[in-house]
DNA sequence: TTCATTTCTGTTAGCGATATCATACGAACA
DNA sequence: TGTTCGTATGATATCGCTAACAGAAATGAA
């Protein structure tokens, strides 16, 4: 039998390996430590400070503090398979959007959630790689901006199963729970609406439909009910602009100039709404005299503008919170606890100077 | 010594441990089995494909499409000590911060980096919340907004050591890098403009400055250049207001009860400054004859309203992808190879039919 | 007081990847 | 053909935390 001395135990021992390591970065086993608690004690005063006696709580608070700890999600994530991260995808991150991405916030927030956020661009190769790389992070939820998405989401949302709500339009199949209002019904009223006051050779304003449902939506209203009414809204009739003031006013041009006659516009946004209203005014064009001009959104120009726009008010902040409240009720329940599927939360017809 | 059988084996294994385990997640060992590889080769195929051979590559990935493979982020940054994350904090999500953002993520995804986004509404509470928010999830550098920031802001990013670049303003003392343009120069230039038209008793519509650098630096710029000129711009001839149109509206109502003869409003955002403009033209005050009229920002609406608005542009976008570009340059290289500390992206006076 | 519960606290084994070192395998050269 | 060196692959020990269980302490009932 050898004593085993200093050389031995190293031997024994292997090889020194040396791992980087962040540089002082303060873990909870040295909280632990400091407080004289183990790490378990100080993994629950953080988490759930009810479930260890005062005395700990105090002693890892004062711990917590003089060491600086920042606790690691990403260990904690790791062991616990819940990040407490929703990821939302939208189409761009405007002030539309921007309302709605404030309603998630304002309800994820309070509830100790984080919000990544994805920009498309309105292309859903984009929103497949979003996608792929949201789920790699592990998000406890997703919010995704309309119902039309690429095969392959659909595929990895469906096996990984993980809680997806859709927002900003209807139907009757969404992939999980959706929630919005029917953008073919608002362009159908107030296409209606358009008609009801005796206009009869409405052009229609909208947004590029690749990619797009809401758009798409949009504009099968006007065509469905010009075609009810048995007016024309031939291709002629309408004309597809990225939703930006300048293009508003060009596509106000195209139109007058295929159809001179035109006596409305329909524009599936307020910002091509007001570039065609500004343009008409330029041009000496009556507004709404000569041409009737709707919009769509009720963003905050609509209503500062002369004369102010008649519009479509969608409920743009109510669709992110309560969005973020059907997942987190999904998130923070331990069954499956389904509300409905389908949440129609409405629009409204405001009716303005324009028209 | 003894020779351990079944029995001791298992007792030395101790009571059998079930964990929860998400549902049918593929991890990296499955791939590998599957592939007939070790872990380290499917890790290596999918990181560095260039370092596995050809024939270890391919069957990596197959395996992974058959598997439908999802690589975890958490487990690979806790293990690699970076999580490819970089954050954002931002006042407000608009069009403005939009494009922005825009700029950051222009340049993060290329290489592989998220954007986790921070909404402060203006508050720098908030601010630090958000802060140690992202701190938790280990993001590997974080992008500010202006200079000012709590104090428990800055020792917790100094004690993390985490790489931090400001925008949208300018200081000779960032805490890590800055770039932008100088809100200071740039208000002091438009009103330097204005007087040089002629305009002797001119308003200022300003943001709310409290916790907000950029609004106290417009403003600052404003007083200084009337003081040099020997002009008035004493409180009374100051109006502060939240960034929207309908609040333009309001302070220019302020300003002009208070001052009837006013020949001039600066505003310290279009938003205002079209508020105000429209308000004018309701009231029948011609703008530029009787009121000049210059915003800032140049935001998309400001060139398509009539008269088109004097304003001052400034690198929206630039500022969001050279601050992502300057934390790459850090994050992707092994030294801590700093570019410049400032970066100054100037500013520009458009002078267009409102002044 | 004694025993059964309930509440706290601690021990241990992962979570799913990567870093590090060790080893096997060829190519290149003498 | 044997040796050397560089490259490709594999084994294993973490990364920092929490779930699950075990044991200790406190509480209550008999």
């Amino acid at each position: 039998m050898s004593i085993s001395n200093g050389d031995d135990a190293e031997k024994a021992e292997g090889p020194i390996r040396q791992r980087r390591r962040a540089g002082e970065q303060v873990r909870m086993t040295d909280v632990a430590a400091r407080a004289g608690v183990s790490v378990m004690s100080v993994s629950r005063a953080i988490r759930d400070p009810e479930r260890v006696s005062p005395k700990i709580r105090a002693r890892v608070e004062k711990a917590m503090r003089e060491t600086g700890y920042v606790p690691n999600a990403l260990a904690s994530s790791l062991a616990s398979q819940r990040t407490r991260i929703v990821a939302a995808i939208v189409p761009f991150i405007n002030a539309s959007f921007g309302d709605t991405i404030r309603g998630i916030t304002d309800v994820l927030h309070p509830s100790g959630y984080e919000l990544l956020i994805g920009e498309t661009g309105h292309s859903m190769q984009v929103e497949e790689r979003l996608t792929s790389a949201f789920l790699s992070h592990r998000v406890d939820g997703l919010l995704l901006t309309g119902h039309s998405h690429t095969q392959g989401v659909r595929e990895r949302l469906r096996n990984l199963k993980v809680p997806v709500v859709e927002t900003w339009n209807l139907t009757d199949e969404p992939m999980d729970q959706i929630v919005g209002f029917s953008n073919y019904e608002a362009a159908r009223a107030m296409t209606r609406y358009l008609i009801g006051q005796g206009r009869r050779h409405i052009g229609y304003l909208g947004g590029i439909t690749k990619d797009n449902d809401r758009a798409t939506d949009r504009e099968r209203g006007y065509i469905d009910e010009m075609t009810v009414a048995n007016l024309p809204c031939d291709r002629s009739l309408r004309s597809y602009r990225k939703l930006e003031f300048r293009h508003g006013g060009e596509g106000c041009e195209e139109l007058l100039e295929r159809h001179p006659d035109i006596d409305a516009i329909f524009a599936a946004s307020d910002m091509l709404a007001v570039g065609a209203l500004f343009r008409c005014i330029k041009r000496g064009i009556a507004v709404p005299d000569d041409i009737a001009i709707a919009g769509f959104d009720d963003s905050d120009i609509s209503s500062a503008i002369h004369p102010a726009l008649t519009t479509v008010r969608v409920p743009r902040y109510e669709m992110g919170s309560r969005a973020a409240q059907m997942l987190l009720q999904r998130l923070d329940t331990d069954e499956e606890t389904y509300g409905q599927k389908v949440v129609d939360l409405g629009f409204e017809i405001l009716i303005r100077d324009s028209t």
